[in-house]
DNA sequence: ATTGACATTTGCCAATTGGCTAACTACAAT
DNA sequence: ATTGTAGTTAGCCAATTGGCAAATGTCAAT
Protein backbone atom coordinates (compact mmCIF):
# COMPACT_ATOMS: atom_id res chain seq x y z
CA UNK A 1 0.00 0.00 0.00
CA UNK A 2 2.51 2.54 1.23
CA UNK A 3 5.28 1.16 -0.76
CA UNK A 4 4.57 -0.69 -3.91
CA UNK A 5 8.03 0.08 -5.73
CA UNK A 6 9.51 -3.12 -4.67
CA UNK A 7 12.59 -2.20 -6.05
CA UNK A 8 14.88 -0.58 -3.43
CA UNK A 9 18.26 -1.35 -1.47
CA UNK A 10 15.91 -2.39 1.22
CA UNK A 11 14.57 -5.56 -0.44
CA UNK A 12 18.62 -6.71 -1.13
CA UNK A 13 19.60 -5.89 2.56
CA UNK A 14 16.79 -7.78 4.07
CA UNK A 15 17.48 -10.76 2.15
CA UNK A 16 21.03 -10.65 3.35
CA UNK A 17 20.08 -10.20 6.65
CA UNK A 18 17.55 -13.24 7.02
CA UNK A 19 20.18 -15.34 5.27
CA UNK A 20 22.54 -15.08 7.57
CA UNK A 21 20.20 -14.99 9.59
CA UNK A 22 20.26 -12.09 11.81
CA UNK A 23 18.11 -9.96 13.77
CA UNK A 24 17.16 -6.39 12.95
CA UNK A 25 18.89 -5.82 16.46
CA UNK A 26 22.11 -7.95 16.31
CA UNK A 27 22.59 -6.52 13.06
CA UNK A 28 22.17 -2.57 14.44
CA UNK A 29 24.56 -3.77 17.09
CA UNK A 30 27.04 -4.41 14.79
CA UNK A 31 26.24 -1.79 12.35
CA UNK A 32 25.89 0.57 15.22
CA UNK A 33 22.96 1.99 12.61
CA UNK A 34 19.20 1.92 14.94
CA UNK A 35 17.52 -1.38 14.54
CA UNK A 36 14.06 1.55 13.54
CA UNK A 37 15.99 2.69 11.28
CA UNK A 38 17.00 -0.50 9.06
CA UNK A 39 13.67 -1.83 9.61
CA UNK A 40 12.32 2.06 7.66
CA UNK A 41 15.14 0.88 5.22
CA UNK A 42 14.45 -2.82 4.40
CA UNK A 43 10.72 -2.17 3.79
CA UNK A 44 11.83 1.21 1.76
CA UNK A 45 10.27 3.96 4.02
CA UNK A 46 14.04 5.56 3.96
CA UNK A 47 17.01 5.58 2.13
CA UNK A 48 20.56 4.25 3.34
CA UNK A 49 23.18 7.52 3.53
CA UNK A 50 26.33 6.12 2.06
CA UNK A 51 27.30 6.92 6.16
CA UNK A 52 24.65 4.10 6.66
CA UNK A 53 25.55 2.06 4.11
CA UNK A 54 29.27 1.69 4.97
CA UNK A 55 28.04 0.44 8.24
CA UNK A 56 26.33 -2.21 7.19
CA UNK A 57 28.39 -3.92 4.65
CA UNK A 58 30.71 -5.63 6.85
CA UNK A 59 28.43 -7.06 8.92
CA UNK A 60 26.00 -8.10 6.02
CA UNK A 61 28.83 -9.63 4.62
CA UNK A 62 28.84 -7.16 1.48
CA UNK A 63 31.62 -5.17 0.21
CA UNK A 64 31.26 -1.75 0.33
CA UNK A 65 31.98 -1.32 -3.65
CA UNK A 66 28.96 -3.79 -3.86
CA UNK A 67 26.68 -2.25 -1.82
CA UNK A 68 27.25 1.31 -3.11
CA UNK A 69 26.63 -0.02 -6.66
CA UNK A 70 23.60 -2.10 -5.44
CA UNK A 71 22.06 0.91 -4.28
CA UNK A 72 23.03 2.71 -7.13
CA UNK A 73 25.02 5.35 -5.71
CA UNK A 74 28.09 3.91 -7.73
CA UNK A 75 27.57 3.24 -11.33
CA UNK A 76 27.57 -0.48 -11.85
CA UNK A 77 31.03 -0.73 -13.53
CA UNK A 78 34.01 1.28 -12.55
CA UNK A 79 36.14 0.90 -16.07
CA UNK A 80 38.91 -0.98 -14.05
CA UNK A 81 36.75 -3.73 -13.19
CA UNK A 82 34.81 -3.62 -16.37
CA UNK A 83 35.94 -6.25 -18.26
CA UNK A 84 35.76 -9.18 -15.80
CA UNK A 85 31.77 -9.44 -15.81
CA UNK A 86 31.44 -12.39 -17.66
CA UNK A 87 28.57 -11.20 -21.03
CA UNK A 88 26.43 -14.10 -21.34
CA UNK A 89 24.14 -13.80 -24.52
CA UNK A 90 23.07 -9.96 -24.34
CA UNK A 91 22.53 -9.29 -20.54
CA UNK A 92 25.14 -8.86 -17.70
CA UNK A 93 24.30 -11.21 -14.65
CA UNK A 94 23.61 -9.26 -11.41
CA UNK A 95 26.17 -9.82 -8.90
CA UNK A 96 24.44 -9.90 -6.00
CA UNK A 97 22.06 -12.79 -8.06
CA UNK A 98 25.25 -14.53 -9.19
CA UNK A 99 26.54 -14.48 -5.30
CA UNK A 100 23.42 -15.72 -4.06
CA UNK A 101 22.99 -18.46 -6.26
CA UNK A 102 26.51 -19.74 -6.08
CA UNK A 103 25.86 -20.22 -2.37
CA UNK A 104 23.15 -22.98 -3.12
CA UNK A 105 24.23 -26.57 -4.25
CA UNK A 106 24.27 -27.11 -8.03
CA UNK A 107 20.57 -29.26 -7.80
CA UNK A 108 19.07 -25.47 -6.32
CA UNK A 109 20.82 -23.69 -8.74
CA UNK A 110 19.59 -25.64 -11.82
CA UNK A 111 15.55 -25.74 -9.36
CA UNK A 112 15.62 -22.43 -9.62
CA UNK A 113 15.74 -22.53 -13.79
CA UNK A 114 13.28 -24.73 -13.87
CA UNK A 115 11.00 -22.38 -11.51
CA UNK A 116 11.93 -19.50 -14.39
CA UNK A 117 11.11 -22.16 -17.05
CA UNK A 118 7.67 -22.90 -15.57
CA UNK A 119 7.34 -19.12 -15.09
CA UNK A 120 7.67 -18.41 -18.22
CA UNK A 121 5.26 -20.57 -20.05
CA UNK A 122 2.70 -19.79 -17.82
CA UNK A 123 2.86 -16.45 -18.10
CA UNK A 124 3.05 -16.78 -21.94
CA UNK A 125 -0.32 -19.39 -21.66
CA UNK A 126 -1.96 -16.15 -20.10
CA UNK A 127 -0.91 -13.64 -22.78
CA UNK A 128 -3.00 -15.65 -25.57
CA UNK B 1 34.98 31.31 12.15
CA UNK B 2 32.33 28.70 11.45
CA UNK B 3 34.88 26.56 9.72
CA UNK B 4 38.31 25.82 11.55
CA UNK B 5 37.98 22.03 9.51
CA UNK B 6 39.97 22.54 6.43
CA UNK B 7 39.87 18.85 6.53
CA UNK B 8 36.99 18.17 4.02
CA UNK B 9 36.09 16.77 0.90
CA UNK B 10 35.34 20.58 -0.28
CA UNK B 11 38.60 21.53 -0.39
CA UNK B 12 39.62 18.81 -2.96
CA UNK B 13 36.86 19.32 -4.94
CA UNK B 14 37.77 23.20 -5.14
CA UNK B 15 41.13 22.75 -5.98
CA UNK B 16 39.98 20.66 -8.81
CA UNK B 17 37.69 22.48 -10.02
CA UNK B 18 39.91 26.01 -9.77
CA UNK B 19 42.60 23.61 -11.92
CA UNK B 20 40.56 22.82 -14.62
CA UNK B 21 39.49 25.71 -14.36
CA UNK B 22 35.64 25.97 -14.29
CA UNK B 23 33.71 28.27 -12.20
CA UNK B 24 31.06 26.96 -9.96
CA UNK B 25 28.01 27.84 -12.21
CA UNK B 26 29.35 25.98 -15.00
CA UNK B 27 30.17 23.08 -12.97
CA UNK B 28 26.48 23.30 -11.54
CA UNK B 29 25.08 23.51 -14.68
CA UNK B 30 27.18 20.25 -15.85
CA UNK B 31 26.50 18.77 -12.65
CA UNK B 32 23.09 19.28 -12.21
CA UNK B 33 23.83 20.87 -8.70
CA UNK B 34 22.99 24.47 -7.47
CA UNK B 35 25.74 26.70 -7.77
CA UNK B 36 24.87 27.41 -4.25
CA UNK B 37 24.79 24.35 -3.00
CA UNK B 38 28.13 23.42 -4.53
CA UNK B 39 29.79 26.71 -3.22
CA UNK B 40 28.68 25.58 0.35
CA UNK B 41 30.56 22.23 0.21
CA UNK B 42 33.91 23.62 -1.25
CA UNK B 43 33.93 25.45 1.81
CA UNK B 44 32.70 23.18 3.83
CA UNK B 45 29.31 23.90 5.38
CA UNK B 46 27.27 21.00 3.37
CA UNK B 47 28.98 17.81 3.20
CA UNK B 48 27.68 16.05 -0.12
CA UNK B 49 25.30 13.16 -0.02
CA UNK B 50 26.19 9.80 -2.36
CA UNK B 51 23.80 11.32 -4.73
CA UNK B 52 25.92 14.77 -5.24
CA UNK B 53 28.87 13.34 -5.34
CA UNK B 54 28.05 10.74 -7.84
CA UNK B 55 26.58 13.77 -10.22
CA UNK B 56 30.19 16.03 -9.72
CA UNK B 57 32.59 13.24 -10.45
CA UNK B 58 32.39 13.09 -14.09
CA UNK B 59 32.49 17.13 -14.75
CA UNK B 60 35.71 17.48 -12.34
CA UNK B 61 37.05 14.39 -14.10
CA UNK B 62 37.06 11.89 -11.02
CA UNK B 63 36.05 8.65 -11.21
CA UNK B 64 33.12 7.99 -8.79
CA UNK B 65 35.00 5.10 -6.68
CA UNK B 66 38.26 7.52 -6.29
CA UNK B 67 35.67 10.43 -5.38
CA UNK B 68 33.56 8.39 -2.63
CA UNK B 69 36.86 7.46 -1.51
CA UNK B 70 38.43 10.75 -0.80
CA UNK B 71 34.91 11.63 0.72
CA UNK B 72 35.55 8.85 3.17
CA UNK B 73 32.39 6.88 1.94
CA UNK B 74 34.44 3.97 1.22
CA UNK B 75 37.57 2.94 2.83
CA UNK B 76 40.66 3.45 0.88
CA UNK B 77 40.73 0.35 -0.93
CA UNK B 78 37.91 -2.23 -1.77
CA UNK B 79 39.57 -5.90 -2.43
CA UNK B 80 39.38 -5.48 -6.29
CA UNK B 81 36.27 -7.12 -7.61
CA UNK B 82 38.58 -9.31 -10.00
CA UNK B 83 38.88 -12.97 -9.84
CA UNK B 84 35.60 -12.75 -7.37
CA UNK B 85 33.72 -14.10 -9.88
CA UNK B 86 33.96 -17.77 -10.12
CA UNK B 87 33.84 -18.23 -6.60
CA UNK B 88 31.49 -16.45 -4.33
CA UNK B 89 31.78 -17.94 -1.08
CA UNK B 90 32.61 -21.70 -1.17
CA UNK B 91 30.15 -22.61 -4.18
CA UNK B 92 30.66 -21.93 -7.68
CA UNK B 93 27.99 -20.80 -10.22
CA UNK B 94 26.98 -23.21 -12.70
CA UNK B 95 27.60 -21.68 -16.46
CA UNK B 96 24.69 -23.08 -17.67
CA UNK B 97 22.18 -21.26 -14.76
CA UNK B 98 24.35 -17.97 -15.28
CA UNK B 99 23.88 -18.09 -18.73
CA UNK B 100 20.40 -18.28 -18.51
CA UNK B 101 19.77 -16.13 -15.97
CA UNK B 102 21.94 -13.45 -17.49
CA UNK B 103 19.65 -12.97 -20.26
CA UNK B 104 16.81 -12.16 -18.15
CA UNK B 105 15.91 -9.21 -17.44
CA UNK B 106 17.77 -7.44 -14.19
CA UNK B 107 14.09 -7.39 -12.01
CA UNK B 108 13.41 -10.71 -12.79
CA UNK B 109 17.00 -12.08 -11.80
CA UNK B 110 16.39 -10.54 -8.71
CA UNK B 111 12.69 -11.96 -8.43
CA UNK B 112 14.29 -15.02 -8.70
CA UNK B 113 16.09 -14.52 -5.82
CA UNK B 114 13.23 -13.86 -4.17
CA UNK B 115 11.44 -16.56 -4.98
CA UNK B 116 14.41 -18.79 -4.07
CA UNK B 117 14.47 -16.80 -0.80
CA UNK B 118 10.90 -17.76 0.32
CA UNK B 119 11.35 -21.33 -0.57
CA UNK B 120 14.32 -21.65 1.42
CA UNK B 121 12.06 -19.92 4.26
CA UNK B 122 9.02 -22.39 3.40
CA UNK B 123 11.43 -25.47 3.80
CA UNK B 124 12.89 -24.26 6.61
CA UNK B 125 9.35 -23.94 8.43
CA UNK B 126 8.11 -27.24 7.00
CA UNK B 127 12.03 -28.41 8.93
CA UNK B 128 10.12 -27.86 12.38
C1' DA C 1 -5.72 -18.22 27.31
C1' DT C 2 -1.77 -15.80 29.58
C1' DT C 3 2.56 -14.56 30.39
C1' DG C 4 7.21 -13.40 29.08
C1' DA C 5 10.81 -12.45 25.96
C1' DC C 6 12.20 -10.83 21.71
C1' DA C 7 11.56 -8.68 17.31
C1' DT C 8 9.56 -5.22 14.41
C1' DT C 9 7.00 -1.08 13.45
C1' DT C 10 5.32 3.55 14.48
C1' DG C 11 5.18 8.38 16.32
C1' DC C 12 7.72 11.99 17.06
C1' DC C 13 11.43 15.23 16.47
C1' DA C 14 16.22 17.32 15.90
C1' DA C 15 19.54 17.76 12.40
C1' DT C 16 20.98 17.97 7.60
C1' DT C 17 20.55 18.41 2.77
C1' DG C 18 19.91 20.96 -1.33
C1' DG C 19 17.21 24.31 -4.29
C1' DC C 20 15.64 29.03 -5.23
C1' DT C 21 16.25 33.75 -4.91
C1' DA C 22 18.24 37.73 -3.36
C1' DA C 23 22.21 39.91 -1.74
C1' DC C 24 26.98 40.83 -1.99
C1' DT C 25 31.80 41.13 -4.44
C1' DA C 26 35.02 41.65 -7.77
C1' DC C 27 36.57 43.75 -11.88
C1' DA C 28 36.03 45.51 -16.71
C1' DA C 29 34.84 49.06 -19.87
C1' DT C 30 33.13 53.06 -20.64
C1' DA D 1 33.17 57.34 -10.60
C1' DT D 2 29.44 54.47 -12.57
C1' DT D 3 27.41 51.08 -14.71
C1' DG D 4 27.40 46.22 -16.20
C1' DT D 5 28.21 41.63 -15.64
C1' DA D 6 29.82 37.31 -14.14
C1' DG D 7 30.84 34.83 -9.84
C1' DT D 8 30.17 33.74 -5.06
C1' DT D 9 27.71 33.76 -0.72
C1' DA D 10 23.64 34.13 2.40
C1' DG D 11 18.71 33.72 3.80
C1' DC D 12 15.11 31.02 3.69
C1' DC D 13 12.52 26.73 3.48
C1' DA D 14 10.67 22.05 1.93
C1' DA D 15 12.12 17.45 2.09
C1' DT D 16 14.76 13.71 4.06
C1' DT D 17 17.44 11.29 7.36
C1' DG D 18 18.10 8.78 11.48
C1' DG D 19 17.63 8.21 16.65
C1' DC D 20 14.76 7.31 20.81
C1' DA D 21 10.94 5.56 23.08
C1' DA D 22 6.54 3.62 22.99
C1' DA D 23 3.40 0.53 20.72
C1' DT D 24 2.59 -3.55 18.41
C1' DG D 25 3.47 -8.24 16.67
C1' DT D 26 5.18 -13.12 17.25
C1' DC D 27 5.61 -17.23 19.40
C1' DA D 28 7.17 -20.70 22.70
C1' DA D 29 6.15 -22.36 27.25
C1' DT D 30 3.35 -22.80 30.67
Amino acid sequence: MDNPDKNHIGTILKQQRISLPLTLQELAGKAEVSASHLGRIERGERFPSAHILRKIAAPLGFEENELFTLAGYLSSQSPRTAERLPTYGSGQLDPYVARVLSQEPPEVQRAVIGILTMLRSIAKSMDK
